[in-house]
DNA sequence: TCAAAAGTGTTGGGGGTACACCCATGT
DNA sequence: ACATGGGTGTACCCCCAACACTTTTGA
């Protein structure tokens, strides 16, 4: 980098951060995303990923975690930089840089009608978002995209389920994600020989049929695993 | 985002770029990455990656390449978008967010020595790099982990190659980025099945043994596939 | 003729995929 | 008793890993 110039020669670019929040309900079998109403111009009415400017004293991470608390009341979620966007004409009112983040959360945590802040939040079903305000369509393709890549690659889906969970309902999430179906047996297999999933002394309760051993996702031996250069895998 | 607030409202960050540029010497075996060095406080005389300040009328990745371009000289490269650094204090002067991108290049077309404006620019081993300026040393051991980990994903290693290359040349690229050694046979044997590479009908010239066949990576057969759903791994 | 790298096949094992039935529980 | 999802085992196939010798060429 050159900074042998002086740092305030050149007019800047505003800097921001936008969220793509994502949420599953297990029981619409159905991504969903978090997205806000604008309610001035540009794109007035047209919903948007939540996000705002940067300020001077706080990190890009806590910007996105900011703004997201502030305009939807989502707090405490798993966040991850998805990408920079900037091109020239992105912002019809000059010139602005964007930095994306996606965050996962569990949508029962969340329910928007307590929010008090959040004028107008809501969950849309990723396939059923069209035309977003600025180049959000873009952000939102990019996010889930990356989602579908990371979720066979990294422990990252239990970040959207509670914290027990049965294994059709980790079954459910992937297939909602990956927009397949899987083998109810092979599944298991797979996901209990990896060893990162502890068994809870509990089931599951008010269901109308044979109740489901609950487990936890076993984040102190992942970590422990990780580092003996264990590669997780779908 | 919300962008209902005047765009002019807040003080900015300055926006940079920097460019973790990889180059392969086949012959030392060795992965290297370009640096410069800086010629003004702060960290004056520290090696840096080459960057500078974004325009406002330039894209990112725009921005990279000019600054490629003037600081080293290294133009036509493989340019990929890497991360975002933004921390409040990784640069003393002030607030400054830097977007790095990653540039893949052969080594051979870039002799330095030749470059008129790259003042003082120089090839590094990656593992002898140390204490760089400002977080640089962060953005390259990102950037060498996710070379590591793309590599096997997608056939970009071909663009760190002549567009000529020889199966031993390219397994050796393999070896110098993963950092262990490869099964000459299997190696062949994956990487041909891939039906990726096209044998040309020439041979390698002076070498003091056995020619070996000269390859070409099929960039439009690649495209074809990736289009029906294939996806390379090593 | 020697040195140096090119080129080539087979075998065994592990993991992935395909596939169907009985079990436990609440109503 | 019945409906609903929970839970389990086996056989086959393919791909990966391990492994050594012959061929070609220039010096």
């Amino acid at each position: 980098m050159d900074h042998g110039n002086d740092i305030q020669e050149y007019p800047r670019p505003a800097l921001t951060v936008d969220c793509v929040v994502f949420g599953v309900d297990l029981e619409e079998r159905d991504l969903r995303v978090l997205l806000i109403q604008r309610d001035h111009p540009p794109f007035k009415h047209k919903w948007a990923l939540p996000g705002g400017y940067v300020h001077l004293e706080e990190s890009l991470e806590e910007a996105a975690r900011r703004e997201l608390a502030e305009e939807t009341n989502v707090t405490d979620v798993y966040l991850e930089q998805l990408a920079v966007f900037g091109d020239v004409d992105r912002d019809p009112r000059g010139r602005i840089v964007t930095v994306a983040y996606s965050a996962l959360v569990t949508l029962r945590d969340y329910d928007l009608r307590g929010a008090t802040d959040a004028r107008d939040a809501a969950w849309f079903s990723v396939d059923e978002v069209e035309q977003l305000a600025f180049d959000h369509d873009r952000i939102l393709a990019l996010a889930c995209a990356r989602l579908r890549q990371q979720v066979l690659q990294e422990p990252i889906a239990f970040a959207l389920l509670p914290a027990a969970f049965t294994l059709t309902q980790l079954q459910r999430l992937y297939e909602i994600i990956l927009g397949t179906t899987l083998d109810k047996r092979n599944f298991r297999k797979k996901v209990v020989s990896l060893g990162l999933l502890e068994r809870l002394n509990a089931v599951e309760r008010h269901v109308a049929h044979r109740a489901a051993w609950l487990y936890r996702f076993d984040q102190r031996e992942y970590q422990r695993k990780k580092k003996r250069g264990f590669r997780f895998a779908l």
